[in-house]
DNA sequence: ACAGAGCATCTCATAACTGAGATATTTGGC
DNA sequence: GCCAAATATCTCAGTTATGAGATGCTCTGT
C-alpha cells in the first residue's frame, strides 16, 4: 500500500527539516551555511578532493559546487589546486586557516548534532542509521539511469 | 558518543536528499515545486487552513508561505479567503481546479514516492516511520524556546 | 476604554541554490 | 593519429527560499 510510503516520506521530510534547523543554527553561528560546512567536513575527513567528488558527497548541483567553493575560497578556508592527471579537474583542499577552523568548531558541531538527534537513544540511532543508509543507497541507485 | 549522532545526521541528510530528488522530479512533471505541492497536499487532506497552519505543516518561513500561496493563486489552484474571526489572518483553500488537479496527480505522486522508498520493505518502512516521528517531534520541541 | 504586548501576514533585499549551455580536456574506437 | 562522445568545471539567468522589519489586528490587564 502506498500510504505507508507516503507516511514515511512525510516523517522523513519533517524529521530532516526539524533536525536541520538546529544544525543550521549551530553552523550559522560560525558564519557558514550548511553547504559550506558540508564541503569543509568532507575535506576535513578525507583530505583534498576533486570538486566532482565533493559534489557527489554533499549532493550539490554542478553550479552549486562552484558557488560553494568560491565562497569558501573568498573566506580563505579552502583553495583550489590543479590536478596534474586531468587538466579539466581541480582539487579543493583546506587551507591552514580552514583546518584550524574545523579543528575548533567540529566538536561544537558534533555536540549540537547530538543534541538535535537526542530524541532517539543510542540503540535507536543505530537502528535508524541502518534503515536510512539502505533507503538512501537504494534511492541513489534508482536515479542512475537518467 | 557523538559519532553515532553524526553518522545518523549524515545518513538522514543523504537519504532525504536522494529520495527528494525523485519526488521533486515527479512533482516537476506537473509544473509544481516541492513547497507548492506540500501546501496543496495539506489543503487537500485537511480542507481550508489558515496560512499559519500551512506554514507549520510544511515548515516554511513567514516569507516563504506568502510566496508559495502567491504562486498557487497565480496558477489558479488556491484562493485566499478572509477569516471572519481574525482579520489579520486568512485561509488558503483549494479552488475547484486545484481540487481536480490533486485528485488527478495525487495517486501518481503516491506511486512515485512508493518507488523512491522501495529500498525498505513494508516492515522496515513502518519501523523507520516510528523512529523518524520520534526524532522529528523531539527536534521540533527543542526549538520552541527560541 | 485603552495602552501595550503579542500575532498573522506581507514586503523587500538578499542568499543559496538549480539547470542549461559554454569551454576545455580526455578517452575510446576506428 | 583523429573524431566523436564523455567528462569536469564554470557561467549566467532565473527560482525558491530566508529573515528582518512593516502593517494591521487582537487580546490582556488595569
Amino acid at each position: 500500500m502506498n500510504e505507508r510510503a507516503l507516511k514515511l516520506w512525510v516523517v522523513l521530510s519533517r524529521a530532516h527539516a526539524s533536525v536541520e534547523a538546529h544544525v543550521r543554527a549551530d553552523i550559522a553561528r560560525h558564519g557558514l551555511t550548511s553547504g559550506e560546512f558540508g564541503a569543509l567536513e568532507a575535506l576535513h575527513s578525507k583530505g583534498p578532493m576533486l570538486l566532482g567528488e565533493v559534489k557527489k558527497k554533499i549532493l550539490l548541483s554542478s553550479g552549486g559546487i562552484t558557488y560553494v567553493v568560491d565562497r569558501l575560497e573568498e573566506k580563505g578556508l579552502v583553495e583550489r589546486r590543479a590536478c596534474p592527471e586531468d587538466r579539466r579537474a581541480s582539487y579543493a583542499a583546506l587551507t591552514e586557516e580552514g583546518t584550524a577552523l574545523m579543528k575548533r568548531i567540529f566538536p561544537l558541531h558534533a555536540a549540537a548534532v547530538a543534541r538535535a538527534v537526542s530524541g532517539l537513544d543510542a540503540a535507536e540511532q543505530e537502528e535508524a542509521s541502518v534503515l536510512l543508509r539502505t533507503l538512501g543507497r537504494h534511492a541513489e541507485r534508482l536515479g542512475e539511469g537518467s
